[in-house]
DNA sequence: ATGGTCGCGCAGCGA
């Protein structure tokens, strides 16, 4: 089972791509943000002609998640349950997929330390935190996808000293990034991948993406249970070149299927 | 050169 995740900066600018590369990687489940449609707009009928089917959850303008899924799309929830989905700003999304429970999350980007949109990121991970000890078991299969706005190690950005007092590095950013770890999640890239400079966002401006400037901040953090059969995880680079490409590179995760060997 | 580029939507904000 491949599991990809992908901040597509407008699903409705971006679809010619995203097709093209469901079309190419064969992702079974595609997490994506910042669809930036009303559920209306969604493309539903175009996902469908590709083989996937396609929860949303958009306030239109900004934000947006969804998951795109060829196995199957069951018991889809919008927002942290008890908020109701107009509380979250659009940035919660999960659903049951071959299987599996799928979140993907827009994490709120903070802006600046200090700020009240640094808070409410804060807060943000606060009620994911609270969601996923009510409403999840870290002993079963679970991932939770998406862009988490959070650099969570030196490793994951082109030099520490650049981000000293901006946001996506910052200790309470990290530490509740690192309190998803401790609940029973694996940072599933870096399972696979120990080596430094590997980056899922690279800023439009300044040629930052061919100077290499970037950070790694979009994430699959899965359970145990499917960190253990995972086979291998890769951030696709070539999907961030080109014609009009999103600002992230998607992200993917092929996992065996549970029982007998590889699927 | 004290900016740089996108997307949204039609000015200027957010990332």
């Amino acid at each position: 089972m491949r599991i990809a995740t992908w901040n597509v900066n407008s699903l409705k600018v971006r679809l010619p791509r995203v097709e093209e590369w469901l079309a190419l990687r064969g992702p079974d489940v595609l997490l994506m943000q910042e669809t930036k449609l009303a559920d209306e707009a969604a493309p539903l009928l175009p996902l469908r002609m590709a083989g996937y089917d396609l929860a949303h959850h958009g306030e239109g303008r900004w934000n947006g998640v969804a998951i795109a899924s060829r196995v199957g799309i069951e018991d889809v929830s919008l927002g942290f349950d008890g908020e109701g989905p107009a509380a979250d700003g659009a940035r919660f999304i999960a659903a049951t997929c071959g299987g599996v429970r799928v979140i993907s999350v827009y994490a709120p980007n903070g802006r600046a330390l200090g700020t009240p949109f640094y808070a409410a990121k804060l807060d943000w991970y606060e009620r994911l935190a609270a969601w996923l000890s009510g409403h999840a078991d870290p002993r079963a299969d679970l991932v939770l996808g998406g862009d988490l706005n959070v650099a969570p190690e030196d490793a994951d950005v082109y030099d520490p000293r650049v981000y000293i007092g901006t946001t996506h590095t910052s200790g309470p950013e990290r530490a509740a990034f690192r309190e998803l770890l401790d609940w029973g999640l694996v940072d599933a890239y870096r399972r696979h991948h120990p080596e430094s400079g590997r980056f899922t966002w690279w800023d439009y401006r300044a040629g930052n993406f061919h100077k290499g400037l970037g950070m790694r901040i979009d994430h699959l953090l899965v359970t145990r249970s499917l960190a253990e059969r995972s086979t291998g995880a890769e951030i696709d680079r070539d999907a961030r070149k080109g014609k009009l490409p999103s600002d992230h590179a998607p992200l993917w995760l092929d996992i065996e299927r549970d029982g007998e060997g590889p699927a």
